[in-house]
DNA sequence: AACCACCTCAACCGCGGATTT
DNA sequence: GAAATCCGCGGTTGAGGTGGT
């Protein structure tokens, strides 16, 4: 939580609704959040950046769409992580590295937000309390892991939020082997970090035919992350944890086979309804 | 009771892609 | 095509809560 009289810092091209005078920062009342869900269930959502003055209220459309998206609206899930949700946000962690909004995509009634605290906060410190490195999966003692990813108790560092190096070794050699890589175009643009540099073009599919990107559904996108992560490959790695490699080379035919289809939680709703379009965002600058 | 350290998570920030003008 | 604006993402912050001494 900010405090509300922070002062707002200039240079991004979203200052401007956030720095105007007399809009109200900090943590919302009751009374901002009935005036903010009723003009949406009225209204609908959208429009945010004019919504808060349509609304009567006085945020700016960030901050409302911020508390909608991870408070008010009625599909979120209050509540305790599940087990069974926590073994799928680990699980697709390992598959996606810090993709918040797209593990939280296929987590129903979960927010990126809710997700990404519940990581920095639980998971990756109960990786590294079973001598996983959170940020590859991979044993702790297998890379040269720095001390800054140990656990911290200093106040000035609380929630170290670990640079994804997903292990893409499983995604991109069954990318290689069954689908045509820029068919999935999962990092266009330099999208995340890959840990294999022998997987040329991975980190950048479809870079050269962007046009690839229109064969690249939601459906074929959701039924391809829904095999990998049933794969019992994924079992084995948190129980064998020496062996990553040689298990995850060569994916089961299931994979694309019987597995296409196989639902996680709930493929229909869960899909995150942004991808795969901006699947790749962000990355480039962090990596 | 008072203090301190640590933890949690709601909210904000900065950025970049997409869309509109 | 350029500029302006909108939208949404991941990273970060810090007030409030909790537990230990």
């Amino acid at each position: 939580m900010r405090h509300p009289s922070q002062t707002t810092t200039g240079g991004s091209k979203t200052t401007a609704c956030c720095a105007k005078v007399g809009l109200k920062r900090g943590p919302w009342t009751s009374e901002e959040d009935e005036v903010l869900a009723n003009y949406i269930r009225r209204e609908g959502e959208g429009q945010w950046r004019t919504l808060p003055k349509r609304a009567g209220l006085l945020r700016c459309g960030k901050s409302c769409r911020l508390r909608w998206m991870n408070y008010l609206r009625p599909s979120v899930k209050r509540g305790h992580i599940a087990p069974d949700e926590e073994d799928l946000i680990l699980r697709l962690h390992r598959l996606l590295g810090n993709r918040w909004s797209l593990i939280a995509g296929r987590i129903p009634g979960r927010t990126d937000n809710e997700i990404k605290n519940y990581w920095n906060t639980h998971l990756s410190k109960k990786l590294i309390s079973q001598g996983i490195d959170p940020r590859t999966h991979n044993p702790l003692n297998a890379d040269h892991s720095s001390p800054e990813d140990k656990p911290s108790s200093s106040k000035s560092n609380p929630t170290p939020t670990p640079t994804p190096t997903p292990n893409h070794n499983l995604v991109a050699s069954a990318l290689e082997d069954t689908v045509s890589g820029s068919q999935l175009l999962m990092n266009k643009g330099s999208g995340y970090y890959n840990p294999n540099p022998n997987l040329h073009n991975f980190n950048g599919l479809a870079n050269e035919n962007d046009n690839d990107i229109n064969y690249c559904t939601d459906d074929v996108f959701s039924s391809f992350l829904n095999s990998l992560i049933n794969e019992d490959v994924f079992n084995n790695q948190y129980h064998i944890q020496q062996q990553p490699s040689p298990l995850i080379s060569s994916p089961p035919a299931s994979a694309f086979g019987v597995g296409w289809d196989a639902p996680i939680m709930s493929s229909a709703e869960g899909f995150n309804r942004h991808e795969p379009k901006r699947f790749n965002d962000h990355a480039e600058k962090r990596f």
